[in-house]
DNA sequence: GCTTTTCGTTCAGCTTGGTGTCAGCTAAAT
DNA sequence: ATTTAGCTGACACCAAGCTGAACGAAAAGC
């Protein structure tokens, strides 16, 4: 799932992406509401969480702008304990839940479960390999340090063995899926594209069979 | 698609097994870890949902066995919603899905359908050699502590027992499938990787005839 | 239009584990 | 008891694979 994090302190901004990366979603860190816009232009996302005490604009009047576009996105207000009346002010804006700073992380989460649950049109199915995340159809990688970018080689090489789980794929496999049928290459550029994946991916996640060819790792 | 439902629950697990059924598939119901272990042992299963509260260990502990031995099977962890960090640790363990209880059936029925789509169209002829599974065409065996590896010369050998099954293979049977009619060699090559194919796979995978060569075991 | 960055490919030197060989051994057959 | 076929641990060799570096091409940024 994908969220938009907004929020200015560096510290909790950190630690609640860190802890929604480690939950399965892609969270993205805005510390301000021009930079959170920027990102909503490129990008749809699945759930916004908005700190309310931001230092460029009313975070209400981000809300009710957004809302006034017509976006569905839902929103989750984070707001100090003593803003009663700002988190009222939320509500009647448009946000669909609210968390009380300080909150815990793990309540956080379940929150952000529960609007996963009720807004479930997640059509990217997750594949998971240990500690990564995959989503297939989306291109997109997430590991523990956040998300993991492959180029365009690298994608088509780990996709054909994640499309073999379990399987040997052969390196002239592997070369017909990249360059369809003619112009071969003769060099071990295979190997230096596994070679890649493993700096990106981690040691484990390609494993070699000597003469036989590559599979997916067994984390 | 064959379905093991591991849950203990005999109301809740029944209503899935149903509905289960109701889809098309054949689920199988396993009250218990061990009785888990035991249909596993017997039957491959396309998809298992893991209830994660049960009485005879930790379900957590079964996933990563499970994963430890090499098995792909996807698994959908079945949960209560206030237990978040279970809910992490079986992603981190090798969990594809979680399931929060109590859940929309048809919530359940739908994201088994995606998983369905997910692993469409691979399922390879599986070979079954007493306690080895052995995909003819991934080069994968599956043994009773897990995969097993073979290096190419030892799968070559294997696979020209493998295509004769019950028949008598004469060393220079397999001398010819590994070097092409010339080249012979002047050893005891055979006999070593016999030996090695046996320490790998178990003493009685492959049995000798004094003089004639070698035949599949008969477990 | 020019510079900078990214990506794909190739090469060279290095590491590693499969392969083939032998020696000594076990066990079956005579 | 002797012979002979087969077994297996050990080992050296070398091809398969790894990886840092380099470089041109293409894309992106200025």
């Amino acid at each position: 799932m994908r969220i938009l994090l907004i929020e200015d302190d560096p510290g909790l901004g950190n630690a609640v992406r860190d802890q929604i990366a480690a939950e399965g979603h892609m969270p993205d860190l805005a510390p301000t509401l021009s930079y959170a816009r920027d990102l909503l232009a490129t990008m749809p996302y699945d759930l916004i969480l908005l700190d309310l005490g931001l230092p460029d604009g009313r975070g209400i009047d981000f809300l009710k702008a957004l809302r006034a576009k017509g976006s569905v996105t839902p929103v989750m207000i984070l707001t100090a304990h003593d803003r009663i009346t700002e988190r009222i002010e939320g509500l009647n804006a448009g946000a669909d839940d609210y968390m009380i700073k300080p909150f815990d992380l793990a309540e956080l989460t379940a929150r952000i479960a529960a609007v996963a649950r009720r807004y479930a049109g997640n059509p990217n199915p997750l594949i998971t390999l240990g500690a990564l995340k995959i989503d297939l159809a989306a291109h997109a990688i997430h590991g523990p340090k956040g998300q993991i970018d492959l180029s365009q080689r690298e994608w088509i090489i780990f996709e054909a063995l994640l499309q073999r789980p379990g399987q040997i794929v052969s390196k002239s496999q592997i070369e017909d899926q990249i360059y369809a049928f003619d112009s071969e290459v003769e060099s071990n550029t295979i190997e230096v594209y596994v070679s890649r994946l493993r700096k990106k991916l981690g040691k484990d996640v390609v494993q070699t069979l000597r003469g036989m060819g590559y599979r997916l790792g067994t984390p």
